[in-house]
DNA sequence: TCCCAAACTTGCGTGCCACGCAATTTTTTG
DNA sequence: CAAAAAATTGCGTGGCACGCAAGTTTGGGA
């Protein structure tokens, strides 16, 4: 037997946490192998052992609950910015915050980022995926506004806002590249979000010819 | 009779963009008077003349109807962008396309701004807006790579993002707040954005109580 | 230890929705 | 003006979200 089961939270929250745990897996790990749209919420409840119905109490929709990693392991994210030293700027904290949270998980085969390829282009989770990083966000920004004083709801909000931005951009050219890793890029789109968007500027020259193709390609989240 | 039709798309065309136009149209309009949830697929095609099964094959549900306008609006802005001076360093050109989108509507009425602030409290809107403006996102980020040499798209996607940001924080500001106006906000948004986010570290001091409760309310986007 | 209230699960029923398909009507084009 | 191309429509199907009203499990005081 375990050596301490830390019950902490009573006999009913670790439950429910486990059930949520175990739905969102499963919902993910069956898209993962077999696309969305082969994927019954009734697939996902018998994976589980409960009632379709019981599905429904967790989450509406079977896109929710593929997402919910996302917002899942974000919610980390709070304890790791408060964590941060006191004396530490505001900026340093934000960004090793989120580092950190995406340092966890090592760098995954080649077989694995291409399924999340696949899942991502599912049309349907688009937009249930960027309410998830929405949800984040306003974590994110709350726990800022938390941690900082001086400093106005707005600002609090851009911050956690464009950091999102930036880790949603570093994800899809995770999954879009092939075989770039996601933490160098993360970090280097963090700094220049620090720098300002000026910093970008550098190459102000306007293309000679505007028509070129440049094939960012399609919508990608 | 109308002086000029200005056929130059062909007749098919124009029925179609009138016929999405309407739809998205009768979608927002059901939607802000009765609420999403009274609002069934079936009354938005009526409102039009149009049958059910045609609505469907304008839009995939009625949230991405009701969320067009969103998508729409900001097809101007690949034109307003492209169509700045050719010297115009990028940031200004960015900035300037941004504001002149929204500076067409002028400020609405409290009623009206109430009923966008319901609408947006609408759980099943959010994906759907968020996904409408990942849209935007995307034509932003291939304009701005077509308006300038010399730039990664890592960059670009980093900067249409970012500014996409700043739109929607202002955007939920602007329907939140009793009575704040969307340009001004929006404006030193992009400011604060092109400074580089160090410029709010200014108010790094840690708050002595980092359990006052901050409330920035629920998400809102 | 026992018991009750609160919380969670489940089955059922309802209304709605997305979409494939094939028939029909409208627009284009040569 | 006729045939091809494209849009609209009705129908049918499978699926989904959720309200409701049982049943079942859990928590905590007496």
């Amino acid at each position: 037997m375990p050596p301490e089961e830390l019950p902490k939270l009573t006999l009913r929250e670790r439950k429910k946490r486990e059930a949520r745990r175990a739905l969102a897996q499963a919902a993910l790990r069956l898209t993962l192998e077999r696309g969305l749209e082969n994927v019954r919420v009734e697939d996902i409840a018998n994976e589980v052992g409960v009632s379709p119905r019981t599905f429904n109490n967790y989450f509406s929709s079977k896109e929710q609950a593929v997402c919910a990693v996302v917002v899942d392991r974000h919610e980390g994210m709070r304890e790791a910015l408060l964590a941060r030293p006191p004396g530490e700027p505001l900026w340093e904290s934000v960004k090793h915050a989120v580092l950190e949270q995406y340092s966890r998980e090592g760098e995954p085969d080649r077989a694995y980022v291409a399924r999340i390829r696949e899942l991502m282009g599912q049309l349907a989770l688009r937009g249930e995926f960027l309410r998830a990083h929405a949800t984040v966000e306003q974590v994110l920004a709350e726990t800022i506004a938390k941690r900082v004083a001086g400093v106005d709801h707005l600002l609090c909000r851009l911050m956690a806002s464009s950091v999102e931005s930036a880790v949603r951009v570093a994800f899809v050219n995770w999954f879009t590249s092939e075989g770039e890793q996601l933490l160098p890029v993360l970090e280097r789109l963090l700094d220049e979000l620090a720098a300002g968007i000026p910093g970008l500027t550098g190459g102000t020259a306007v293309k000679s010819d505007p028509n070129t193709t440049t094939a960012l390609g399609e919508p990608l989240c």
